[in-house]
DNA sequence: AAAAGGCCAGTG
DNA sequence: ACTGGCCTTTTC
């Protein structure tokens, strides 16, 4: 009986990823497809995880595929060990993981890779042992030469194997490069041997905390216990210590550190006190924190058109995909918790993704409001060990909803029934291709990925969004997709916006109430404004007079108003002024933007920071300028007409963190100040009822790049900056700055005009055969020196004609190969090949396709 | 990617 | 002989 084992070692993939293995002596017949191994690999015997993929039938002569009797018999190497008794993963996930590497064009082992987070794969070291003398060649009395660290290491092993890392330890002295190569010479002259030792994983545990003084409230009361010197922290440890008076029992350490704002000092000088006790439960036994889920409110009459369409859906519990267009603001995310509580109600799980940038914790907050203690939020960048730990209460079904970025698609979510994809629009569900990532991952597309896994359980998928791309328009027009519609922005329920009113001075005329007591209005209007007129009436200033105007008024009634423009820095080039020279990164040959205080040319690309040279390295002048207009240069406009008035950035140079960006979000709508002023990074926040100004500085920025979907970028940017305006009481208003008002983006986004944008969208496409008309595939190739990476996709380019020839492929199937338009970035140079076609990926399942060649299938864009 | 194997110039 | 450095090969 013999094994097909997926390794998840980087390597195997190289060779396809699938290999044969024997079962060990302990298991036999017990592994099944979907358990996770781990198994020798390479030839240092390596243990790496794997997934059993099949189990092959016993006899010989079955079973075995040409290759392998060209292959010729080889002894077989042994599973290791199982590392988990349950298979990870399910028949239907392996089926999709076989989707996802025929879809992509990626191996099968880089498919299954996404479903297995690194915490479930225990730690491996090495440890190395003297060998039987008889075994080495040679004894040590026959040895022409031993270092002396060779001498200090065999010593130390002669009481008995050592760890590498004891081995070091043993060898501190030495500097690295010579205990390498001690213990490389001792392997090779069969001195000492090399074995595996596999860390073995301890069950995930909660640290929770215990009260263990009953009575410590009640002392507390009598005044006589002191909790701290300060009152901060006094009311911050009594908090803590209410909690869990209430609750009577353990609760999740860092969960009372998030909702008391203790610190883990406070937790230990508690500890220390011994008024509470930490102890350590089974993940899967964690109690639930919270007691009481909120209410779910009424649905407008909107919501609840849209919600009996979904019901009916997940009632029938068989595949149906929704695309739920609803404007910004219009109240997407309740139907997106009703329909996490229908499908808990039918016993099934639910998946929320939300795209990378968003506010993940606030978002996850709501959901755990309505459903305390069955969600668990899966973003990028946790830590092994807290993979490990909500990965199992997920499988343990102890939380049924997870909220997460695109890559807790791949969470096993045991019977998952719903999936949504919120702001389904947004780039970052796209895994992207990048130099570094090794060897071929596959190019997903959350959304494409989430309607094949939907299919295959009979899930019901809600892709959320209030600028559905054209492709999801184009799918819904032909009954792939059920669009519902959420015109009307809702903005609350009449009693709790009066008390509001009465508190701000406003009113509530010219809400539509849709009927009880919820309070509807439109989208602000946008003006455009068109700067060559400024430009002509003599205003060469950023700001235009109407939006000046506006927010000279939006400032003097204390306000909120939001400026966006989709560049960082001061100014995104700097030229020569007296040759025309135009400085560049010396890594990426794009232009240099230059960025203030302290002055300095940074390159928005790989992020290289270069100090301002004096002269211009063509032709000598000191004559330097930056040109063009960024967030920065918006800022310090901004300080310098309205010196009173307290701003806020919020770019990736202000907000690099998660947290960052989580904080500029928090002080901006508690009010701290009036005028926010970012790149695109503030489409994705969540509610801002103050702001009753967007002002778009400059409309066209990224309509001249050479990419099909260009203009669709720019339109959907545009109608969710103007989003973020009129969302309270006050209303709002948006103003638009361009030089090119007549743009089909700009004018159609400046009158919410998405029917039109995209029958006009539509007509492009299908006159130039780009997507949906057609599907791209695109063949990626980088390296370091210009002249072999344009031979590679020359060579490539000539065997892929050849190829496409003879599959009676039409010329025009194949674009280039080509430098690409970003033609080096990081010190690579780039090419690439384009394929059009209804299928192009099935031109490529039988082509011998390098491996260092990366594959785009469905690329969002081409440069 | 990572380990192992092969090749070759430099060293005593 | 024996290194160390650099490349290529292989992964069941």
């Amino acid at each position: 009986m013999s094994l097909e084992i997926a390794v998840l070692a980087a390597g195997a993939a190289y060779a396809g990823g699938v290999f044969l293995y024997e079962e060990p002596e302990g298991l036999n017949g017990h592994l099944r497809p979907g358990h996770l191994v781990l198994v020798p690999f390479g030839r240092g015997e390596r243990p790496e995880p794997g997934v059993v993929w099949r189990r092959l039938a016993g006899k010989p002569s079955e079973g075995r595929g040409p290759d392998e009797e060209e292959r010729g018999v080889r002894p077989r190497r042994r599973v290791i060990r199982l590392l988990d008794e349950e298979p990870v993963l399910d028949p239907m996930r392996l089926e999709w993981a076989a989707w996802l590497s025929r879809t992509y064009l990626a191996p099968l082992s880089e498919c299954l890779r996404l479903m297995i987070p690194a915490g479930l794969i225990p730690r491996r070291e090495p440890v190395y042992e003297r060998c039987a003398p008889e075994g080495a060649r040679g004894g040590l009395e026959h040895a022409v030469a031993v270092s002396f660290a060779e001498q200090v290491l065999l010593a130390a092993l002669a009481e008995g194997p050592l760890a590498h890392s004891e081995v070091h330890a043993i060898l501190r002295d030495f500097p690295l490069a010579e205990r390498q190569r001690a213990l490389r010479r001792l392997l090779e002259r069969g001195w000492i041997r090399r074995s595996w030792r596999i860390r073995e994983g301890r069950p995930p545990t909660l640290r929770m905390i215990r009260l263990k003084e009953e009575g410590i409230l009640q002392a507390l009361r009598e005044g006589g216990i002191r909790l701290g010197r300060r009152g901060e922290i006094v009311a911050r440890r009594r908090r803590l210590l209410e909690r869990l008076q209430e609750a009577g029992r353990p609760l999740p350490a860092d969960w009372l550190q998030a909702e008391t704002g203790c610190t883990p000092a406070d937790l230990r000088q508690l500890t220390r006190w011994g008024i509470i006790e930490p102890v350590e439960r089974p993940i899967w036994e964690a109690a639930d924190p919270y007691p009481v889920p909120e209410e779910p409110p009424p649905l407008t009459s909107d919501q609840a058109l849209a919600w009996r369409a979904i019901e009916r859906a997940l009632k029938v519990g068989r595949f149906h995909a929704f695309l739920l267009h609803g404007i910004t603001g219009s109240g997407k995310t309740e139907l997106y918790l009703q329909a996490v509580a229908e499908t808990l109600r039918r016993g099934k799980g639910a998946l929320i993704l939300v795209p990378e940038l968003a506010l993940t914790p606030q978002t996850a907050r709501r959901f755990e409001a309505r459903f305390p203690g069955q969600v668990a939020v899966w973003t990028g960048g946790m830590s092994p060990a807290q993979e490990r730990a909500i990965w199992e209460r997920i499988r343990r079904r102890q939380a049924r909803v997870v909220v997460g970025t695109r890559s807790a698609l791949f969470v096993p979510v045991p019977d998952l029934g719903l999936i949504v994809i919120d702001e389904a629009h947004d780039p970052s569900y796209k895994q992207d291709l990048r130099p570094e990532i090794p060897y071929r991952i596959p190019a997903y597309h959350a959304v494409d990925a989430a309607m094949a896994l939907a299919r295959a359980l009979e899930a019901v998928v809600i892709l959320g969004t209030a600028t559905p791309s054209i492709e999801l328009r184009y799918q819904a027009e032909h009954g792939l997709l059920e669009e519902l519609r959420l015109p009307r922005r809702f903005l609350g329920y009449r009693p709790r916006l009066a008390a509001q009113a009465r508190h701000f001075g406003a009113s509530l005329e010219g809400f539509v109430e849709t009927e009880a007591e919820a309070l509807t209005s439109g989208l602000p209007p946008v003006e455009v404004v068109d700067m060559r007129q400024e430009l002509k009436a003599g205003n060469t200033g950023i700001f235009s007079r109407a939006l000046e105007r506006a927010l000279d008024q939006v400032l003097r009634r204390g306000q909120q108003a939001i400026l966006f423009l989709n560049r960082r820095g001061a100014a995104p080039f700097v030229f020569c002024r007296d040759c025309g020279h135009l400085m560049r990164c010396s890594q990426c040959d794009l232009p240099l933007a230059e960025h203030l205080h302290p002055t300095r040319w940074v390159c928005h690309h790989c992020g290289a920071v270069e100090p301002p040279v004096a002269r211009c390295p063509h032709c000598g002048s000191r004559r330097l300028k930056g040109m063009g207009i960024g967030t920065q240069a918006v800022e310090e406009a901004v300080r310098r007409r309205w010196p009173a008035a307290r701003v806020l950035r919020w770019d990736l140079d202000t907000a690099p963190t998660r947290a960052a960006h989580a904080l500029i979000w928090r002080r901006f709508a508690d009010g701290e100040a009036d005028v926010l002023i970012g790149t695109q990074v503030l489409t994705k926040g969540l509610d801002l009822p103050l702001v009753t100004l967007v002002g778009v500085i400059l409309a066209d920025v990224g309509l001249g790049l050479p990419d099909f979907r260009a203009a669709e970028r720019t339109f959907q940017l545009l109608i969710q900056v103007a989003g973020r305006a009129g969302r309270g009481l006050f209303g709002g208003r948006v103003i638009f700055q361009t030089y090119r008002p007549d743009h089909p983006a700009v004018a159609a986004a400046a009158r919410y005009d998405l029917d039109g944008f995209y029958r006009g969208e539509v007509a492009f496409r299908k006159a130039h055969g780009y997507p949906p008309f057609a599907r791209l595939v695109r063949l990626l190739y980088w390296h370091a020196e210009a002249e072999r990476a344009r031979e590679a996709a020359e060579r490539l380019g000539e065997a892929l004609r050849h190829h496409l020839m003879a599959k009676g492929a039409p010329p025009s199937a194949m674009i280039g190969p080509a430098p690409c338009y970003f033609s080096r970035l990081r010190g690579l140079y780039r090419w690439h090949i384009l394929l059009r076609g209804p299928d192009p990926v099935a031109w490529l399942r039988d082509f011998p396709l390098p491996p260092e060649w990366r594959v785009d299938v469905d690329p969002l864009e081409v440069l």
